[in-house]
DNA sequence: ACAGATTGGCTAGCACTGCTAGAATCCAGA
DNA sequence: TCTGGATTCTAGCAGTGCTAGCCAATCTGT
């Protein structure tokens, strides 16, 4: 029992080494530089080492993205447990949100940019996305009007999000007007 | 100057042939299917002249991107004269402009998702991005209120609009809904 | 009409990618 | 101490974008 017990804290240990020796190689040098020689290098293990815990090198980067759902809720939980009100809370978490895309593009790519088959929509998404979205929704919650969904409405304003860190960060929008077009979206899903 | 006319005109026709063959290609298998290999079979001659035309695959796909641009802004422009109002022409771009990407998802990506050297937001663009977004900003100027940028107002606009198709296209929001996503974000851009 | 220069396209190959089969090594249990 | 089974490594495959250098067809000047 504690033989194969230490094999799989050990196997989890590595998992966990790879994991975040991919996060960190992509947010220093971006996925490009992340191949699996170079990762296998840096965890001092042979290639095929790291099929042996993940599918290919699509899973490993999931991994990564589900490591920065966890990080980006946080996030927004602390932006909006700093301030008070429905406009308020709408711009702290709006700008917590690009702020988080901004600062960390290669985990934010992984995360909702690049293709990966993890579930989103549905019930069996990881606990972090749900964390995540449900802080948006917090957010947005407050200012439906009529008998619209917040959930939908939700969708639609992290839609606005993604857009605006999507778009900036591959040059098709100006970084010098984000602000002006963060607080243009915020004014415009909350009612005056 | 006929021999050398005639050249340049062969050369100018089989540059077209390229990418019009990688745009047909990707809209038909994806762009991983691209490959200068099967791009040069397709063309019926070898990789190397690609290069002759383009300094790499990533120019070929801002080549197709270009050919993008100018297809969107016709079809902007279509669905903005086919209505009248203002709220009524946001709607029709927005909509027009979400069936786009989502017709046309290879095209879509070389436009807006795929890390291109192309200029955007400057005097050099090319003149067929300068039109679609000229699209857009028609339909959005006639909702400005106060004092509002209606450049940066559209930069928004069309934020939210990129948002939801790329998440919805990577299967991050579920496609049912979209409607219902569009009409509230048409919503709170107009001030009823 | 012919020799030489020039252009253009091709073959072959480089360095790299993700991934895998099979050999080699290690190590717990007898 | 030996053995069987799991684990890890070496070596290699098929594919990628891209390029050097050869070879032939074409044009130019006599």
């Amino acid at each position: 029992m504690s033989i194969q017990g230490r094999r799989e804290r050990e196997r989890a240990e590595r998992e966990q080494l790879i994991v975040t020796a991919a996060r960190e190689l992509a947010e220093a040098e971006g996925w490009d530089a992340v191949t699996t020689r170079r990762l296998a290098a840096e965890i001092e293990y042979s290639q095929p080492v790291l099929y042996s815990h993940f599918k290919g090198k699509d899973a490993i980067m999931a991994a990564v993205a589900v490591q920065g759902f966890a990080e980006m809720a946080a996030e927004l939980r602390a932006a909006r447990a700093a301030v008070e009100g429905t406009r308020e809370s709408l711009t702290a978490v709006a700008e917590a949100y690009t702020s988080f895309g901004r600062r960390r593009p290669a985990l934010y790519d992984a995360m909702f940019t690049h293709r990966v088959d993890l579930p989103f929509a549905t019930q069996e998404a990881p606990k972090a996305l749900w964390a995540a979205f449900g802080e948006l929704l917090q957010a947005v919650e407050p200012t439906v009007t009529g008998d619209d969904d917040p959930g939908t409405l939700t969708e639609t304003f992290w839609a606005g999000l993604h857009g605006l860190v999507t778009l900036m960060r591959s040059g098709r929008l100006p970084e010098e007007a984000h602000e002006t077009r963060l607080a243009l979206l915020v004014g415009h899903f909350t009612t005056p």
